[in-house]
DNA sequence: CTCGGTGCAAAGCTTTTGCATCCGC
DNA sequence: GCGGATGCAAAAGCTTTGCACCGAG
């Protein structure tokens, strides 16, 4: 489709432009890795994304997909999250408005919401005690209620 | 002092009712955990606590204390945190009042502030997707400005 | 007396690191 | 060709688990 080429180029060009001022070198791995998660919709971790990729016989290593990743949190286009179970997940995060999470604490589903009065809460924090804050993490953690929560663990 | 023994008394009171209410032991060392935990005031990791104790000549193991603090998380004594760097963090939390954090990305020093907004973002949130919060976590990362940000880590 | 809890050490998992090789620039 | 980047595997760091012993109920 037209639009998902767009996307892709776009980020290409974002993160071209990010290595190009880093002085950084544009590898095939780097762009490989950024495709691979652009082309998923979900909140990863690691090494599913490193099994993603082996599976499509793409020779990468752990190392370099960490590597990478940090490059794509630090020119944001890549959110990582911190949900509690001691290990980190990742979502592509371009063109996507902002948002933040709730977590079933039964069944580990992971529900997005927005809400904009959150900004000005941050505004006035950073405003009040001094600090230049350039992003959050905001989870709510609960039970789903109505729907069906199975309180078995998804794969999120 | 006064004050603190009748603190004592209360988060002990709160602890054995929980452990009874669960069928669960009253270990001495259940309760020499939650003792050394309240002589804190700081953000702790798990092997700064077992080494304090250890430190005080209390035979305690890492398990034990591990298997503690999810104990005295779960009947909300203690509270625990993802900070961002792959390591949790615990402190107190009876008698404070419910706060968040914001972290500054350079020194790693914690700030603590509270904004009751969010508890109505939280009670809305909840209400709309259905879900019974029972807490949250929020992070504000950022950078601080004006006082001597070290760019040095700090043990928080 | 029972069996849940503990200490200790080994194992498990995610993430980082060291090093030889590779390749972008 | 140089030096950054990669792959691989080993190592590191936090947390969990297995097992024999202990002690709370």
């Amino acid at each position: 489709m037209q639009i998902g080429q767009n996307l892709n180029e776009e980020i290409r060009r974002i993160f071209t432009a990010y290595l190009e001022n880093k002085s950084l070198r544009k590898t095939p791995e780097r762009f490989a890795i950024l495709e691979e998660i652009y082309s998923r919709n979900d909140h990863f971790e690691v090494e599913s994304l490193y099994v993603s990729m082996k599976n499509k016989n793409y020779r990468v290593s752990r190392a370099t997909v960490y590597n990478t990743l940090d490059l794509l949190v630090e020119c944001n286009l890549v959110s990582k999250h911190q949900f509690g179970k001691g290990i980190s997940l990742y979502e592509k995060s371009y063109g996507y408005k902002q948002h933040d999470h709730l977590i079933c604490t039964d069944c580990y589903k992971v529900v997005e919401f927005c809400d904009p009065r959150l900004q000005n809460i941050q505004n006035m924090v950073g405003q009040l005690l001094n600090f230049e804050i350039s992003h959050h993490s905001l989870i709510f953690y609960g039970k789903c209620t109505k729907e069906g929560c199975t309180e078995r663990p998804q794969n999120v």
